[in-house]
DNA sequence: TCTCTTTTGTTATATCTTCTAACATCGTGG
DNA sequence: CCACGATGTTAGAAGATATAACAAAAGAGA
């Protein structure tokens, strides 16, 4: 009846709560020391409860992985996304193309280890990364065809290589290349946004 | 005395022969399943001794991990050094560019692990990583400046930039990003690389 | 309300890892 | 010859993932 499944989706609630305590814990690791920091066992002790229980809600230390893969790969396309509509009514498309690329390299910069986890497999033989990467990609520069007003298929190579610019830059600033060779990364960033908009500009 | 020096490198020259093969091994496993998957004991197992005899050779696990970073750090700089030498009877500037890219992109697909080792600390809290990527950074790009036929400091952040393009392009093709959205790898990349070398040629 | 079933948590255990300690062995240098 | 240092051994601590067996709690139905 009606109890019954309020209470049955009670059950569910609480058991989808637990999940997202595991992925905040989790979280908390990751960005602590990465993602080989994370352990099932320390998240236990941290939730109060012990050991083995947690595998009452994650299979295994990889399924937890993946939700978090894809929990950041939407909390980018989200970002990526508010940035294109905060940025809509703005009507040069250079400048919408700027705040899009600024708004990626700041999610990058705001969670680099979630932003490694997106393009980093830590897993061995990873087969659930290919679809949220694909699915990733594609959502991901809808935004950034968006800017380009319109274009249909042949412009979707061009936004996977300007696509490629931002993350090659960024990938590297967190690696810790830049400030190795005491290279400016703002500056450089901006330099390459600027070279993309007018490329853009140039080529209709 | 003579034989004194030769015995003593002898013992030297053995223990430098255990940390190779070590070393050897790792990289089998790295091949084989990623960083993570290479263990000491794994290793000492498949070379006939046992457990931590290892530990006569390698402090801990992050140093036998740092020689790999640096050995494939060399082994790419090895690796554009040659092409660059190999392209430098080659005339048109935009052609040498074009190999120097090719043998980028081409050392990395050879081997994946190794350029994902170079670009992404697999350490928490690792320290020996900013300096070799730094010389890295710095000796990799020496053909590409070379190939901008020898303009100083200014050039930098452009032969960064177009490192960073390179990488970009890879980084994600290694990720499997492209396989996934099914775009063609070695179009985009050639197209990205002739898009570079327009640019270089138009601007002096 | 009583009972049956499902879910969830527990402890114990097996197996893996890195890494230290204590001890044995072997070759080289004096 | 002898002694020391380098190298290897086994034992073991600490911690990880993961499974098995068992206990308890909570919902569903009569």
């Amino acid at each position: 009846m009606a109890t019954g499944q309020r209470r049955s989706s009670m059950r569910e609630r609480f058991r989808e709560q637990v999940r997202e305590d595991v992925k905040a814990v989790a979280l908390e690791q990751l960005a602590e020391g990465g993602a080989q920091t994370i352990s099932l066992n320390a998240i236990a002790k941290q939730l109060g409860v012990s050991g083995p229980a947690l595998y009452r809600y994650y299979a295994n230390r990889d399924e937890l992985l993946n939700e978090l893969v894809i929990d950041a790969y939407h909390d980018l396309r989200d970002a990526l996304a508010r940035a294109a509509a905060g940025s809509a009514h703005v009507r040069r498309p250079e400048q919408r193309m700027r705040e899009l690329a600024h708004a990626y390299r700041q999610w990058a910069r705001e969670h680099p280890h979630r932003y490694e986890l997106l393009f980093r497999p830590p897993f061995p033989g990873y087969d659930a990364h290919a679809e949220p990467i694909a699915e990733a990609a594609s959502t991901l520069m809808l935004p950034v065809l968006g800017v380009l007003d319109g274009n249909e298929d042949d412009d979707v190579q061009y936004v996977v290589r300007v696509w490629s610019r931002m993350h090659g830059i960024v990938s590297l600033e967190l690696g810790g290349a830049y400030t190795a060779m005491h290279i400016d990364a703002d500056a450089l960033y901006t330099d390459e946004i600027q070279t993309i908009t007018e490329r853009y500009h140039r080529k209709p």
